[in-house]
RNA sequence: GGAUUCUUAGCUCAGUUGGUUAGAGCACCUGCCUUACAAGCAGGGGGUCACAGGUUCGAGUCCUGUAGAGUCCACCA
């Protein structure tokens, strides 16, 4: 038997462990249709916030939907070892022992590394556990693990003899404190309050000057041009002539390139090919000389002693303070401007020139936009905006900085010899060197739904479950990760890496803010978890909003689930306690509400399922809810009270066990309590027993919409007695056409009969009448309710006269399905029906 | 500059090939401790679906425009 109360934490307990124990977690089942999914993998130092708890929850609804539909369901998890990021809070945690990253040295620094590493992802294995994935920990994976190690190599030498991989010298977005390169995505741009600079550059051999503005005047030191618009004619007459350079006293031309906008800022620009990349293509129209003024970690060099190894917010004050006292500086004008910053390091991104590698994006993405436009092979993305999207990324992208400085990621397989450069995992040979650069952590994960499979190895694996089935993704990391999964598996593996792409929102707070840190808003899943358990948390999460929508936190709303989980709680403990001695099912001599519930449960069964198959859960909750708690629980669980027939037992389990099995997937840990408890159980545990399907015995429509009817009656009749305040011990007049249907009137009407009399008393009544039932109410007090009955006539007959209109409308009844035409006529005759009656 | 989402009850949100007279939870009002559940039960009130046009027999749903809020991409000397 059930406890008496629900408690989630008690419920929650211990379940997790013996699933996974008993394998159910695990793929491999040949006989069936595979159903795979790798989920997005966290970083492994970090923690699980609620976007992630939501990530998880779609994907283990649909996990376990599938794993009970029949399907092999392998769902890999892993972990990014997130190059960057955990290089920074691994830097961090030395610099505050008082330990230099390049002092320490990279074998060192990367035993930090790996011991950071397997101190954290405990935490993430706890919390996937907390939240009841059903992933298969056999095919757990890691970013910098042996298989995923061949996989990016595999990729990056073929890639690099395919010429999709290259070197080149150009401007790249760069991090100063990380000092390494970053790709275009992992640059967050910020307003900022800044200026421009209005400096005097001096017309060579001439006391006139021109204006340029500029918001770094640090950089004025690798100047090697001024442009202007070739259509300004403001300067058109200096074209050709030099400008002096400011400080450094360096003359330098006035080219003319349309880069220079007459109408912003000043019209002339200064050039800086080295650190800007603007100016660095200015710089190759005409073959600029590039001048770099900054080492890698933005301090100056190449410039006058005074300046020297200046910070480089440090050389702006010196540098704006020697233009003033040298009257070269004619304004400081305040702006907003906005300005790049490093995703994980938050340092100010500075353009910088070197030499990186890249991938040359053009054709990459032209694949993805090709086989986007047949319908065959594309991936489908809910909500399907999306692809859109994804193309507009595709036709507007640039080739992909993929070196990075740094030292915990998979190394470039790269080696070089004099002028040589071999593409290999090991030394070619004899006096070879490794580039010491590794690869942008995205470049492994972009890889992940087939290196996971063991692609580069061509594994059973591989073959028996790519390409995978379903992918989830926050839209937040479209650009970063689902794009280039797409490219990559396409050009690698020449399919699309998924099927189907499920793209959720951001989880925000209440006011509609984003959760984080410094806002203090921030609910962790695990506090949610303890206060109201993991099944409440995970049907809020996948039930509340439409797909594709951010989702605001509400923590009432997810207490209501919990009362919800606790209504099902109930319901049950009730149902088991009358089911106890049932051995098998028997469904003969069904009453009348039993063919109802049935009916209802086969209907609810259709909905849901269609819906699971969209992946439109808010749809799945709705029908759900709906259905237990009004049909099953307010409705039939009355109904059936006092009832000891088998046929009634039956029914019950039959229910019971349906909703069971479809709330699974969604509240993992109460309903496997619960069916752990039923007198029959098709399986050891509801995890790996059947997904109810659609049963024709269960079709009952005609004694269906009796009871509807007679459901309607019992809500007006109830109604009635509310407003004349009518109380048990009136008497009543009671005449029911379908002799079926009195034993719902009299048990939901609690009506008792000793009260039912025959004549007309001579007190108040009212009266009901519908075309089951004619009942009257004879009672003490006042009659609240004169009007109710004209309002009610009043009601009908505008209700009657618009239908007939609607009716007598050609256009309407040749043009509107037949099915929608037949709904209106027959609602038209049950309401004349019915005003009739009341006239009488 | 380009793209995109949102605007439905006091609040948070559903409403998916256009089809009865628009739904839920919370909040609110009335009455109930009816032995599954007071974290509950029964009943009730509350919406010109942002605004203006259009298409259609029929529009919350499709189209155009307007207003407000948000997000992404590009640019930002």
């Amino acid at each position: 038997m059930l406890s008496k109360k629900y408690d989630h934490s008690v419920v929650e307990q211990s379940k997790y462990e013996i699933w996974k124990e008993r394998g159910y977690f695990l793929s491999g089942d040949k006989c069936k249709t595979p159903f795979t999914m790798t989920l997005p993998p966290p970083n492994v130092t970090g923690n699980l916030h609620l976007g992630h708890a939501w990530d998880v929850s779609i994907q283990d609804v649909l996990a376990r939907y599938k794993r009970m539909d029949g399907y092999d369901v392998l769902w890999v998890p892993g972990t990014d070892h997130a190059a960057i990021a955990t290089e920074a809070k691994v830097v961090n945690k030395l610099k505050q022992q008082g330990v230099d990253k390049y002092k320490l040295g990279r074998d060192k620094f990367l035993e930090e590394c790996w011991a950071w590493t397997r101190e954290y992802s405990g935490n993430i294995h706890k919390e996937w556990a907390k939240m009841g994935m059903s992933i298969d920990y056999s095919k757990e994976r890691f970013t910098l693990d042996e298989v995923s190690f061949e996989a990016v190599n595999k990729a990056f030498i073929e890639m690099y003899n395919n010429g999709l991989i290259y070197r080149g010298k150009k401007i790249i977005n760069w991090d100063p404190e990380a000092r390494t390169a970053l790709s275009n995505e992992e640059v967050i741009y910020k307003d900022v309050e800044g200026a421009f600079y209005h400096i005097k550059y001096y017309i060579e051999d001439t006391e006139d000057y021109i204006d340029v503005a500029t918001t770094r005047p640090e950089t004025l030191f690798g100047d090697t041009a001024v442009a202007v618009n070739p259509k300004d004619e403001r300067y058109i007459d200096l074209i050709g002539r030099n400008v002096i350079v400011p400080i450094v006293n360096r003359s330098v031309k006035v080219v003319a390139d349309n880069h220079a906008e007459i109408d912003k800022g000043t019209g002339a620009v200064k050039i800086t090919p080295a650190h800007d990349p603007n100016d660095f293509e200015v710089g190759n129209r005409h073959s600029l000389e590039r001048i770099v003024i900054m080492d890698e970690t933005a301090h100056m060099i190449n410039v006058p002693e005074e300046f020297m190894n200046l910070d480089r917010f440090e050389a702006r004050k010196k540098v704006v303070k020697t233009l003033e006292e040298n009257n070269l500086l004619i304004d400081i004008e305040k702006i907003t401007h906005s300005v790049g910053f490093s995703e994980r390091t938050d340092a100010m991104v500075e353009p910088y020139l070197s030499e990186q590698w890249f991938v040359k994006m053009r054709d990459l993405a032209d694949s993805v936009i090709n086989t986007q436009m047949d319908k065959e092979n594309k991936v489908n993305f809910f909500p399907k905006r999306f692809e859109k999207i994804i193309n507009q990324k595709a036709e507007e992208c640039y080739d992909w900085c993929i070196s990075r400085q740094l030292w915990w990621g998979i190394r470039i397989p790269i080696w070089y010899k004099d002028d040589k450069i071999v593409a290999s995992v090991k030394s070619p040979g004899e006096g070879y060197v490794q580039d010491p650069d590794v690869l942008d952590t995205w470049f492994s994960s972009a890889l992940w739904p087939f290196s996971t499979l063991k692609w580069a190895s061509d594994d059973e694996l591989y073959k028996r479950y790519f390409p995978t089935s379903f992918l989830t993704a926050g839209y937040d990391i479209i650009f970063f990760w689902v794009f280039r999964m797409m490219f990559q598996s396409l050009n690698l593996t020449k399919v699309m890496p998924f099927k189907d792409c499920y793209v959720h929102g951001l989880i925000r707070a209440k006011d509609g803010r984003k959760m984080s840190k410094s806002l203090g808003n921030g609910v962790t899943p695990t506090e949610m978890i303890d206060k109201y358990g993991c099944d409440a948390l995970r049907y809020y999460l996948t039930t509340t909003t439409a797909i594709g929508l951010d989702l605001r936190f509400d923590e009432e709303k997810l207490s209501s689930t919990w009362n919800f989980i606790n209504k099902i709680w109930n319901a049950s403990r009730f149902t088991l306690m009358n089911i106890e001695s049932l051995k098998k099912t028997s469904l003969n001599d069904l009453k009348l509400e039993d063919k109802w519930i049935l009916n209802r449960y086969n209907e609810t069964l259709k909905v849901v399922r269609k819906n699971m198959d969209k992946y439109e859960f808010q749809n799945v909750s709705a029908e759900l809810e709906r259905f237990i708690w009004n049909d099953f629980c307010s409705s039939y669980i009355e109904l059936s009270k006092n009832k000891d027939d088998e046929t009634t037992k039956s029914v019950l389990f039959i229910v019971l066990d349906g909703i069971l099995k479809m709330l699974h997937p969604f509240m993992p840990f109460v309903t496997e309590e619960i069916y752990q408890k039923l007198p029959i159980k098709d399986a050891e545990s509801i995890m790996i027993s059947e997904y109810p399907k659609v049963n024709k015995k269960y079709s009952f429509k005609e004694e269906s919409e009796v009871v509807s009817n007679v459901l309607d009656d019992i809500v007006n009749i109830r109604n009635l007695k509310a407003t004349n305040k009518i109380t048990k011990d009136a008497k009543i007049k009671i005449k029911v056409l379908n002799e079926e249907t009195l034993a719902i009137y009299t048990s939901q009407l609690k009506i008792l009969n000793e009260n039912i009399v025959d004549d007309d008393l001579d007190i108040n009544k009212v009266n009901y009448k519908s075309k089951n039932i004619d009942i009257t109410y004879f009672f003490e007090g006042s009659k609240e309710d004169e009007n109710k009955k004209e309002e009610e006539i009043k009601k009908l007959k505008e209700s009657i006269e618009r239908r007939e209109k609607l009716l007598s409308n050609e256009n309407y009844v040749n043009k509107a399905p037949k099915e929608i035409v037949d709904l209106d006529k027959k609602k038209l005759k049950e309401e004349k029906e019915k005003l009739e009656l009341l006239m009488k």
